[in-house]
RNA sequence: GCGGAUAUGGUGAAGUGGUAUCAUAGGAGGUUUCCAACCUUUUGUCGUGGGUUCAACUCCCGCUAUCCGCACCA
């Protein structure tokens, strides 16, 4: 554990030293949880993200979307989250001392924990219970605390409650009728966001692993779960993965294998492991530390019923870093309820269904005077009747109430139906990622200070797909017209769009080689006396140290 | 939120009731024909706010941040 916390040590040195993460607002004392990205790592984490995209573009039924991080309290209250991540306060106005509603109003409701919060302002408002602290009884509204960050969406009493989004996801979900009209109704497909997401976390710890702001990136597969979605496993036959099954310990299986024996239940959530385990490797885990953990039912979030975790292993432990989750219809189904609004999709049968009618309704001519406000209700409580009903009758409504029904209030019904489908709400797989978290993994896999027989030497193997910087260009010395041709290479470089060059020419050349090797650059370009004669510069790779000419017209 | 430890140039450290030392890094110049070489020169520091004192980086108190447990959270 000791060298271990030493490299840490001398890990964060080095990041904060080379602009790669910083600690935020460090002028001004700093802030708990929230960290920069400085000039390298800004680099660093847009690649990381970049690559997430073309990993998830690449299945052609993916689109990426953008959606506010303000968000009106009403969606995270559809969602769960008021619910789930939040108490309810209210403030005496008599000592301005804080409670939480739901323990005030312990001895009015057996469950106040269950509640709404308009359900307990309007308890609170009938009630009105004794301040524990003075007595007094008068309270302030009932305001949402804690993991998510308050704010208002517009000014004074014109404002609304609102807050700043704890995952991307909801943006997604709410967005699902332009989803499913852009796919032309046709499942499965995909919506993919990266972005912020806040939580006003008590105590943010261990450096970037637990942040109140935190970059994330979401995938939302949505799908028919009547139907088999076939995935395809061929690139995955031969990969074993590590993998911890609910309370088990851990085992070696390919992804095909462990849905054969069921210890992952359903493909779509196998499949999206696998890609995340490619996703992973691409960008530099080390899959020897790299394992998937199931959830076991008590820690499974609200929405999910099965969840796996990629775990990846570092300075801090096992961290989870990806989240796996069947999400079933639990999301698409709260907005719906919330909102009143459609939000599923059409599947039409294999064989149109036929369906015998034969029943009964009402005559709306005699039942509408007869029953007036009734009528609907009524309607309603005959259409449940069989065939074999017989009137007069007493017939019990939804809301308790007997009436009379008479035969001409009645029509019997017999036809038959054709049902060529139905409408369904899509099923949702949702592998979640955690940026921040799998990037400080890639740094912390990446991170060598041994090489170099013994010496201390840093370098930072990192994976093409992410490194900051794709090459540095020195002049062997700024003389003689190399330090002239190296600056017009570097230029060159720089103007092709997404690739990043880094001129240097302070020091021994040696030195600077040590200096690109800190930040990861996994290519050196030297200008030396013969690149002056032939235009050809020396490229020298970053792990072997071996070192090829090349044209320049090969580089630009 | 509770308990413990810590805070000195960019980084890593030393030190004292009388405003600070070293290494390394950075800039400029020189030297050098490819892996942190060398020479000259230069920049830059006591987390923050109070208190005690003639004088506080040093002693005391608060705050902030960092690290480690516990709790919380996914």
């Amino acid at each position: 554990m000791q060298p271990n916390a030493e490299r840490l040590e001398r890990m964060s040195g080095m990041l904060k030293r080379r602009g790669v993460i910083l600690p935020a607002f460090e002028i001004h004392g700093g802030a708990k949880g929230l960290y920069d990205f400085g000039p390298v790592g800004g680099r660093l984490r847009n690649r990381v993200n970049q690559t997430w995209i073309n990993h998830w573009l690449a299945l052609g039924n993916i689109v990426e979307l953008s959606c506010p991080t303000v968000t009106p309290y009403a969606v995270l209250e559809a969602s769960g989250h008021v619910g789930e991540f939040s108490d309810f306060m209210t403030v005496c106005k008599g000592c301005e001392e804080a409670s939480r509603a739901d323990t005030l109003l312990e001895d009015y409701h057996p469950n106040p924990d269950a509640l709404t919060k308009d359900e307990l302002q309007t308890l609170l408002d009938a009630s009105n219970p004794p301040c524990p602290t003075c007595d007094a009884q008068d309270w302030t509204e009932i305001t949402a605390q804690n993991l998510m960050f308050n704010t208002t969406i517009g000014a004074g009493s014109s404002g609304r409650a609102g807050f700043l989004r704890p995952e991307t996801a909801q943006g997604m979900f709410t967005s699902f009728p332009a989803l499913l009209r852009h796919n032309r109704d046709r499942l499965p497909f995909g919506a993919i966001q990266v972005g912020k997401g806040y939580r006003n976390e008590i105590s943010p710890r261990q450096g970037m692993i637990r942040l109140r702001e935190f970059n994330m990136a979401e995938l939302e597969y949505f799908f028919n779960p009547h139907e088999d979605q076939n995935h395809d496993f061929s690139p995955w036959m031969e990969t074993k993965l590590s993998l911890v099954p609910d309370g088990q310990s851990v085992l070696e299986a390919t992804i095909p294998s462990a849905l054969e024996s069921n210890i992952i239940r359903h493909s779509t959530v196998g499949y999206f492991m696998a890609q995340t385990y490619d996703f992973l490797v691409k960008v530099g885990i080390d899959p020897a530390r790299l394992r998937f953990r199931q959830h076991e039912a008590d820690e499974m979030a609200h929405y999910a019923s099965d969840c796996w975790d990629a775990e990846i292993l570092g300075s801090y432990g096992w961290i989870e870093c990806v989240g796996i989750a069947h999400r079933g219809c639990y999301d698409l189904e709260a907005h719906e309820k919330a909102t009143g609004k459609t939000l599923r999709a059409r599947r039409e049968f294999s064989e149109p269904k036929v369906v015998e009618i034969d029943g009964w309704t009402i005559n709306g001519a005699t039942a509408g005077p007869a029953f007036r406000a009734l009528a609907g209700a009524v309607k309603h409580a005959l259409e449940a009747l069989d065939a074999s009903a017989s009137f007069p009758a007493k017939i019990k409504l939804t809301n308790g109430e007997l009436v009379e029904v008479l035969p001409e209030h009645v029509k019997r019904v017999q036809r038959t139906e054709t049902i060529t489908g139905e409408w369904y709400i899509p099923h949702v797989v949702e592998p979640a990622f955690g940026i921040d978290r799998i990037i400080w993994h890639i740094l912390d896999h990446a991170y060598d200070d041994e090489s170099k027989e013994g010496d201390d030497y840093t370098v930072l193997r990192l994976s093409d797909h992410v490194a900051p910087v794709d090459f540095c260009v020195f002049p062997l010395f700024e003389k003689d017209g190399m330090g002239e041709m190296a600056r017009q290479l570097h230029r060159k470089l720089c103007a092709r769009p997404g690739l990043v060059s880094v001129y240097d020419s302070s020091g021994s050349i040696g030195r600077r080689y040590a200096r690109a090797d800190e930040i990861g650059v996994p290519r050196c370009l030297t200008v030396d006396h013969q690149s002056i004669e032939d235009q050809t510069v020396t490229v020298r790779d970053r792990d072997t140290g071996e070192q090829h000419r090349v044209h320049i017209d090969e580089l630009v």
